[in-house]
DNA sequence: GACCGGTATGGTTGCGCAATCATCTTGTCA
DNA sequence: TGACAAGATGATTGCGCAACCATACCGGTC
C-alpha cells in the first residue's frame, strides 16, 4: 500500500526481472560494463530502455557513501570573472558522470566555512574553493575531509591539497612595469572590493613603484564597495581631485577601467595623452573601447576546466597529476597606455 | 567490520542514544520542532551539538522520496542577464532549507530536454526553466512530473504550470515607440544570438515600425553569433554600410549597444546627434557611458527571487499564489537618444 | 582425474532516514 | 468520575542501491 502512494518508478529490480538476471548484475552493468558478459549486457541495456529506467542517485549515494558531486564555492555570481570560471567548470564536466554544485559565498570567509561544512555533510567527490585565504577552521576541514580539494584563481606554493591559478602579485607587478616602460611616472591605483586577490595586485603595483622611488600612499584610491563601471568614474574623480598631477591609473579590473575611461570622455581628459588607463582581466569590451584598453589577460575559463580535470584525476586516481598549476597571465598593451 | 571501513559519522541513532530518546523523535525535532516537547528538543539540540551531527541528505531523500533541490536550467552562464537571475535565485534560497542545482543548457532546447530528464530522475522539489519554448517532449515531462515548474523570463498567458517574467514583445514595442517619440525615423536593429526572447523584442520593434509605415527588412542587421561588445561594432559597421541613412539603432542588448557606441566614437559619428542608440537590460555601464545609454530596465534579479518564492510556496502549499507574474519593464531614457 | 585459479553471477545485508501505525500521556468536559 | 480527544513519543519497516561474501563454472595443469 505504501508503494501505491509513491509514484513508483522502475528500479534495478524491475530491470533485473525483465532481463532475467539478479539486481546486482544490473548494478554492475551500469557501473562497470566490463564486469558483465556481453550477452547479459545487451539484454540489460534493452530492458533498461524498454521500461525507461533511470538510477536513483540518492540510493546509490547512500549505499556506496559516495557521490558524483563536485562542490564549488565562488565569491560572486555576477563578477564576470567567475562566470567564465563556472563556464569552464560546467564545460569540463559535460561529458563526465559528475555533477556540479555551486555556492555563492559573497567574498565572506565565514560564509565560505559554513558552506563548506554543509557541502561536506553531503560527501561530495571533490571540493573546489576560490583563493587561498580560508578561515583556520575551514582549512582544517579541507585537510581532513579525505577528498580532493582544489583551490582556484591563485598560484600558491602551499596549497591545502591542489591549486590552479596564476600570481596576482606578479600580474600587478607586470602591468605596473608596463606603465613605467610606456613612460608614465605618477601612477594612481583605483581599487574596489579589496578581496585578497585585488590586494595582491595592489601590492605588486606598489612594490614596483617603491623600487622605482615612485611610491606614495595618496596615489591609492580604494573602497570596499563592490566594483562596477559606475564606481570607476567615482574613484577617478576622487583621485584626480586629490592628485591632479597623476599621469596614469591602474584599475583593479576592466569594469573600473571602463568607468574611468567614460569619466575621462565626459570631462574631456585625453586618454592616453593626458592620462593612461590600464585594467585587469581583458573583458570583452576592453579590446573595442575607444581608446582600446590596456589590460591583463587572465586564464579564467581555463582555470575552471583545469580545476575539474585535477579533481577528476584525483578522484579516479588514473593519471599522475600536478598538484600546483600556474597558468600565467598576459599583458595586453593597447591604445589606452600608448604614449606617442 | 564494514562500519570500520567507512569513516563513520554520527547518525540520528547516535544522537537519539545520547539524548535518551528514539531516533524518530530526533528526526521530528529536526524536521518540525513543534512536534516535540520543549525539554526533549533542548536535550536533542544539545546532543546534536555535542557529537557534531549533520543529517545525511541522501538518506533523507531516499526515505522520503523527496529532496530539497530546486533544479534550474538557464541558457547561458556568461550572459549577465542570467548572472543576475541566478543571484536572485541564490539569495532567495539563502535562509530556506532548499538547495539550488544549476544547469547550463546553452540556448539549446535539445540540451534542455536532456537536462530536464536528468534532473527529474533526481526527484527535485521544483523545476525552474528559462523561457516558454521547450520541446514538445520536454513540455510533456514538465506537465506530468508532478512537481512545481516555473518558467522564467517571459510573461505568458499559458504557462505549463507557473511563470514569472515580462513581455519582451511589449518591451520591444515600447522602446521603439520611445525612439519615434524622440524624433528618430529610420531605425535600424542590431540583433545577436536570436534566442526566442530576442526575436520577440525584434518583433515588437518591427510591428511598431510597420504601423508607422517605417518598416523595411534592410534595417535589420542580425546574426546567430553570441552577442558581445565587439559584435556590436561589427554589426553597426555592416548596417551603416548598407543603410547610411539610418538615424538610430535599437540594439538587442546593452553589450551590443556599447559596442555600437564605441564604433561611433571611433568613426566620429555623433551620438545622438547623427545616430541615436538604445540598448536593453540597463546594465551597470549603461548609465555612465558617454553619452549615457538609453535602455530598458529589466527585473532580472527579481525574476530569480520570485521564481524561488513561487516554487517554495507551491511545494509547501502554504500560501495562495499567482501562477502568472508579469514584473514589467521600464524605459530608461538617457543621452544616447536625446534629440536636441 | 583431482586440483587450482580466475571469471561471471547471485544472495544477503545494511547505508541513514522517514512513513506509518501503535501506544502512552495529559487535560477537558459532561 | 469516566470517556474521549489531542498531543507526544516509540517500534517497525522499507526506500533503491552497492558492499561483501558465496557459489558456479570454465579451462588448464600435473
Amino acid at each position: 500500500m505504501r508503494k501505491l502512494k509513491r509514484d513508483r518508478r522502475p528500479t534495478l529490480k524491475d530491470v533485473a526481472a525483465l532481463a532475467g538476471v539478479s539486481p546486482i548484475t544490473v548494478s554492475r552493468a551500469l557501473r562497470d560494463p566490463r564486469m558483465v558478459s556481453e550477452d547479459l549486457r545487451a539484454r540489460i541495456t534493452a530492458s533498461i530502455r524498454q521500461i525507461d529506467y533511470t538510477p536513483d542517485p540518492n540510493a546509490s549515494a547512500l549505499a556506496s557513501a559516495r557521490t558524483n558531486v563536485l562542490a564549488v564555492m565562488i565569491p560572486s555570481l555576477t563578477n564576470i570573472v567567475f562566470s567564465d570560471v563556472m563556464r569552464g567548470i560546467y564545460d569540463a564536466v559535460e561529458d563526465s558522470s559528475y555533477q556540479v554544485q555551486i555556492a555563492n559565498v559573497r567574498y565572506s570567509p565565514v560564509a565560505e566555512e559554513r558552506t563548506l561544512r554543509m557541502f561536506l555533510s553531503q560527501r561530495p567527490a571533490a571540493v573546489i574553493m576560490t583563493g587561498v585565504d580560508q578561515t583556520k577552521a575551514a582549512r582544517e576541514l579541507m585537510e581532513r575531509c579525505g577528498r580532493p580539494v582544489i583551490q582556484i584563481m591563485e598560484a600558491t606554493d602551499a596549497p591545502v591539497d591542489m591549486a590552479v591559478g596564476f600570481s596576482h602579485y606578479e600580474a600587478g607587478r607586470a602591468v605596473t612595469r608596463h606603465l613605467l616602460d610606456s613612460g608614465f611616472r605618477r601612477i594612481g591605483f583605483l581599487g574596489a572590493r579589496l578581496d585578497p586577490r585585488s590586494l595582491r595586485r595592489i601590492k605588486g603595483c606598489q612594490d614596483v613603484l617603491q623600487e622605482e622611488g615612485l611610491s606614495d600612499p595618496s596615489l591609492l584610491e580604494a573602497t570596499q564597495a563592490p566594483s562596477s563601471v559606475a564606481l570607476g568614474g567615482h574613484l577617478l574623480r576622487r583621485l584626480m581631485a586629490r592628485r591632479p598631477d597623476i599621469d596614469a591609473v591602474l584599475c583593479v579590473n576592466d569594469d573600473v577601467a571602463l568607468g574611468a575611461l567614460f569619466e575621462c570622455q565626459r570631462s574631456g581628459v585625453a586618454v592616453p595623452g593626458r592620462l593612461g588607463i590600464a585594467g585587469f582581466n581583458d573583458l570583452d569590451g576592453a579590446a573595442v573601447a575607444c581608446p582600446s584598453l590596456t589590460t591583463v589577460r587572465t586564464p579564467r575559463y581555463e582555470i575552471g576546466r583545469r580545476a575539474v580535470g585535477m579533481a577528476i584525476a584525483a578522484i579516479e586516481g588514473t593519471s599522475i597529476i600536478d598538484r600546483r598549476l600556474d597558468l600565467g597571465f598576459e599583458i595586453v598593451a593597447r591604445e589606452s597606455t600608448r604614449r606617442l
